[in-house]
DNA sequence: CCGGTGGTTCGATGTGTGTCAATATAGATA
DNA sequence: TATCTATATTGACACACATCGAACCACCGG
């Protein structure tokens, strides 16, 4: 029934699951484009005033998106006296980064 | 108004808008592991035959998905003879990759 | 303690999406 | 032509999601 063989293990269920909600809080323009936007500042940090003038959506709409992206792990948020501030997490980016790579690699390897 | 100066410029709409097309094909754990399940076989290419053992949904939900992961770009399907192969598009998932690279790399930069 | 500004949460609404059973198509084989 | 197998499409349904206005909360300056 197989038609070419594997060359490597392909991801679980589980690690697929956890993947595509990171892929989820990036596949919509306006989250994407606000973490752009978040990791282009210096430090990858920059509060919501910052963050406004990039995307056309009402604020209430803006938090909304930055719930997900922090309910997803790849930014964290913290308030410091009037401003709440987003920034980006290294370690949960790396990651993603990491397992996209590892799969087109594959495909790479093969290809040379 | 600005909090923290800027060290890069962020994505536009429009590229922010392409990028999100390609995250949202990634952003269902069934579709990722079928596109993990392609990338893993040797060629970057799998048939579906080969794709319905790794998922647990009917037959008409796989052909579902894999339709959306090719209109993302991500993969391309040909047919031939009776089986339908997917391959995986090195180019398109490049981009996607170095995209997601770049931003990920100005958080990183400022951190060493 | 009050007014104002920055952000979040709530409630409602229209649209999008994952899933399946049923049906359809394409190619192989007889 | 008839039939079998592999894959795609259709139609229907339940659920998720993006968006906004309104109400709400947190901090700051009088």
């Amino acid at each position: 029934m197989r038609c070419t063989p594997r060359v490597r293990e392909p991801l679980t269920a589980v690690e697929s699951t956890r993947l595509a909600g990171m892929f989820k809080a990036l596949s919509e323009p306006v989250r994407l484009q606000l973490f752009s936007v978040i990791a282009s500042h210096a430090g990858g940090e920059a509060c919501v005033c910052d963050l406004a003038p990039f995307v056309d959506v009402s604020q209430p709409t803006i938090s909304h998106h930055l719930k997900i992206l922090r309910e997803s792990g790849l930014v964290s948020s913290q308030r410091r006296g009037t401003w709440v501030h987003y920034r980006v997490e290294p370690e949960v980016t790396g990651d993603l980064l990491a397992a996209l790579a590892r799969t087109v690699d594959v495909n790479e390897e093969v290809a040379s």
